[in-house]
DNA sequence: GTCCAGGCATCTA
DNA sequence: TAGATGCATGGA
């Protein structure tokens, strides 16, 4: 396969970025990635660390969509010194909260309840290939509309293998759509506004919402509390707090890059199956 | 066959 | 406010 045009990468993991659990539809072909930023392709591949190679699309692009602007050197000297934190720095290094559409954020994190990573990827791709936007140059369809969703019946979200998760995200769906509200333009709320929108909607509880503010509102200190998350937090602290009052401990302790340690911490435990001794 | 997964909505005390 | 339970699906 041809090469394209390079750029310069630092502080970048593209490979642990994709498999971190942000995004679900990323595509790996003869060493090159498939990404779709939104509506935009992104087809790129990363030669040699500190620098990428773009086959499709813009450098301008990928540097918003990846977040190489994120001061990633000033981050990580926010981490915890423990080993365990220290050991799921080195571990992903590299590995960077990705811009997000914001419904196409919210509607995947709907679908993830109760789901591994492996199964959020294959009902994404089943609700992009039946009802979204064929994307010229693109693997995969963009990630449909909530006007698209909110017009399905339920059977159909069942059949790309959503269970009870189907009713939430077409309840999601239908709330946006009879609101006529647009989830872009949330983007000025403060956080605990626009986290109190984001839970008024079906399906979105306070893990979902955490999780769209990190990936799509880039509110950095939020932290998405899941099960390793709480294994994790069991393990260190060893006593129990909720998922929501963990979330709040973690954003104070943590400070404003909160959303960062989580990201790190959660990518390790699930990777390597280990937690803190 | 059994266990578990980037939870949420609902009910009960 | 806090804790318990049902909910569907697919991979390990």
């Amino acid at each position: 396969m041809a090469g394209g045009r390079s750029m310069a990468a630092g502080d970048f993991d593209l490979r642990v970025t994709l498999e971190s659990g942000q995004i679900f539809h990323a595509i790996e072909e003869d060493g090159w990635w498939w990404v779709l930023a939104g509506r935009e392709p992104l087809v790129l591949r990363q030669p040699a660390p500190g620098s990428l190679e773009m086959r499709t699309g813009s450098p301008r692009l990928a540097r918003r969509y990846f977040s190489l602007d994120h001061p990633l050197g000033e981050i990580y000297e926010t981490f915890p010194r423990d080993s365990y934190s220290r050991a799921a720095l080195e571990g992903s290094r590299g590995l960077r909260i990705i811009r997000q559409p914001a419904w196409e954020c919210l509607a995947t994190f709907v679908t993830s309840s109760m789901k591994q990573v492996a199964h959020i990827r294959l009902m994404s791709m089943a609700i992009r290939q039946r009802f979204g936007d064929p994307v010229s140059g693109a693997r995969v369809n963009a990630y449909p509309a909530p006007e698209r969703i909110a017009a399905l019946d339920e059977a159909a979200l069942r059949a790309c293998g959503l269970g009870f998760r189907a009713g939430h995200l077409l309840g999601a769906a239908r709330a946006l759509v009879r609101d006529g509200k647009d989830l872009e333009s949330l983007r000025s709320l403060p956080t605990a506004g626009l986290r109190a929108r984001l839970e008024a909607l079906p399906g979105v509880g306070p893990k979902v919402a955490n999780c769209v503010l990190l990936f799509a509102y880039e509110r950095l200190d939020a932290v998405p509390v899941d099960v390793w998350i709480g294994r994790i937090a069991r393990a260190m602290r060893r006593r129990k707090l909720s998922a929501p009052a963990l979330a709040r401990f973690a954003t104070r302790r943590f400070g404003p890059y909160a959303g960062y340690v989580q990201q790190y911490l959660f990518h390790h435990a699930r990777t390597t199956g280990r937690l803190p001794a």
